[in-house]
DNA sequence: CCTAAAATAT
DNA sequence: GATATTTTAG
């Protein structure tokens, strides 16, 4: 498994960069490399995914993709009859029509995801596992294959990074293209990704503004009896400084990262983030294989419940805590919890009053709140009960504490 | 050129 | 069935 470390290593390397950057990896900019990996290789570093994947063997020679998405000739569109006036799928006549590709070039057959992996810059190649369910048309020459890019964690922290600089409102497809400096991806590539990216955006922030909402509320109602569990949520400290412990609508000036520092836009670091998670930016584990055990019990920060990596083709999420999560990490004071992030996700406000002042008695919570609150009982079960439901009675929950060895409980944090 | 929506592929 | 990415359309 510690296999490939020269390689990676060496990616700080000019002539390694050049490389890359020719070879349709990343162009590497050694000042903001990934240091990361040289502090946790040995964690981390060590999973080869080639290895893994079992791809090892198309490590380099492929640049096949260059050719077509760097092919400036994207102005290539329109392919074939593609009479679709409609818009109903149900006309969709199956993938016969996604010859939308140019032919010309290498034309693998199947259909290939081509991976600019930060690191490596290195390409990998997943053939279609699907082979039991894979149509029989997806083999064969019927039909061309559509390389689609495959956002790497690094890919993503690229995009992410310059949408960071640019502003929210600025980010815009051309110049998050440039700033990325990966040569191989188009303007649709990442507008595309954008698109995506904004849309989990506004739906996490939607959430934490449910989300702080409640919080508030029940501070608000004294119904917190275990207040000091709140700082739960910033318990890793990576997601966001700012805190969120309801009270007073927290201060907008929070910024996720200290690399951060333009208006007002605060980058979610939940989805795919970017600056603030690379310290431990662990790869993805192999969609077939299972992850370590340990992995299990302590999920990597990035899995969200908005998972960007977590799902793997075939739909399983081996590392995604299930509900004994719940019971496995019990708030209780003096025993360190090992959350995973996503326990965080409704880290802070949104810079902007989303939907405005509510009124403390939300007589219509939002489909968005709805959801926020069932995670948030799903994640901190442990916390008070949102929607009105009741929570445990005071003295049922101190009993609880006592049977678990804490008899000590300042009464300073119920109220707190 | 940009964004949103539809179509596809997994 | 849900997602991720691509392609179309405005």
């Amino acid at each position: 498994m510690l296999a490939l470390s020269p390689e990676r290593n060496s990616t700080r390397d000019d002539g390694e960069s050049e490389f890359l950057a020719t070879s349709c990896g990343f162009s590497i900019n050694p000042e903001e490399d990934f240091p990361e990996f040289a502090i946790h290789g040995d964690l981390l570093d060590i999973i080869d995914f080639d290895d893994l994947f079992g791809v090892a063997g198309d490590v380099l020679p492929d640049l096949e993709m260059d050719p077509e998405i760097l092919g400036g000739d994207l102005s290539v569109h329109k392919t074939e009859s593609q009479g679709k006036a409609n818009n109903k799928k149900g006309i969709s006549g199956k993938g016969e029509e996604v010859v939308s590709k140019r032919d010309h070039n290498e034309t693998p057959l199947a259909e290939t995801v081509v991976n600019y992996d930060g690191d490596s810059g290195r390409k990998r190649k997943h053939s279609s596992t699907g082979s039991t369910k894979s149509n029989p048309i997806s083999n064969n020459e019927g039909k061309r294959k559509v390389k689609k890019v495959d956002w790497t964690p690094e890919l993503h922290r690229r995009f992410v990074e310059a949408v960071e600089k640019l502003g929210l409102e600025k980010a815009v497809p051309s110049r998050i293209l440039e700033l990325m400096g990966v040569h191989c991806l188009t303007r649709h590539n990442v507008a595309s990704h954008l698109q995506k990216y904004r849309s989990h955006r506004k739906h996490l922030v939607a959430r934490e503004a449910e989300a702080a909402n409640w919080t508030r509320k029940r501070h608000i109602y004294g119904l917190d009896s275990t207040g000091a569990n709140a700082n739960g949520r910033n318990r890793n400290g990576w997601l966001a400084p700012a805190p969120t412990l309801g009270y007073p609508p927290p201060p907008p000036a929070a910024v996720a990262s200290p690399s951060v520092h333009h208006h007002h836009f605060r980058p979610l670091h939940v989805w795919g983030h970017p600056t603030v998670d690379q310290s431990v930016m662990p790869h993805v584990w192999p969609k077939h294989l299972s992850p370590p055990s340990t992995a299990m019990a302590t999920p990597p920060f990035w899995v969200s419940d908005t998972p960007y990596w977590p799902r793997s083709h075939n739909g399983t999420t081996p590392y995604l805590p299930t509900v004994a999560t719940r019971f496995t990490t019990p708030p209780v004071a003096g025993i360190p919890q090992a959350l995973p992030s996503h326990h965080m996700v409704y880290n802070y406000k949104p810079d902007h009053g989303f939907g405005g002042p509510r009124s403390l008695v939300d007589l219509h919570p939002s489909k968005e709140s709805v959801d926020a609150a069932i995670g948030d009982v799903l994640t901190r079960p442990w916390l008070p009960l949102p929607l009105g439901l009741k929570p445990p009675a005071v003295d049922g929950v101190i009993t609880e504490l006592h049977r678990h060895g804490i008899s000590d409980v300042p009464p300073a944090a119920s109220c707190a």
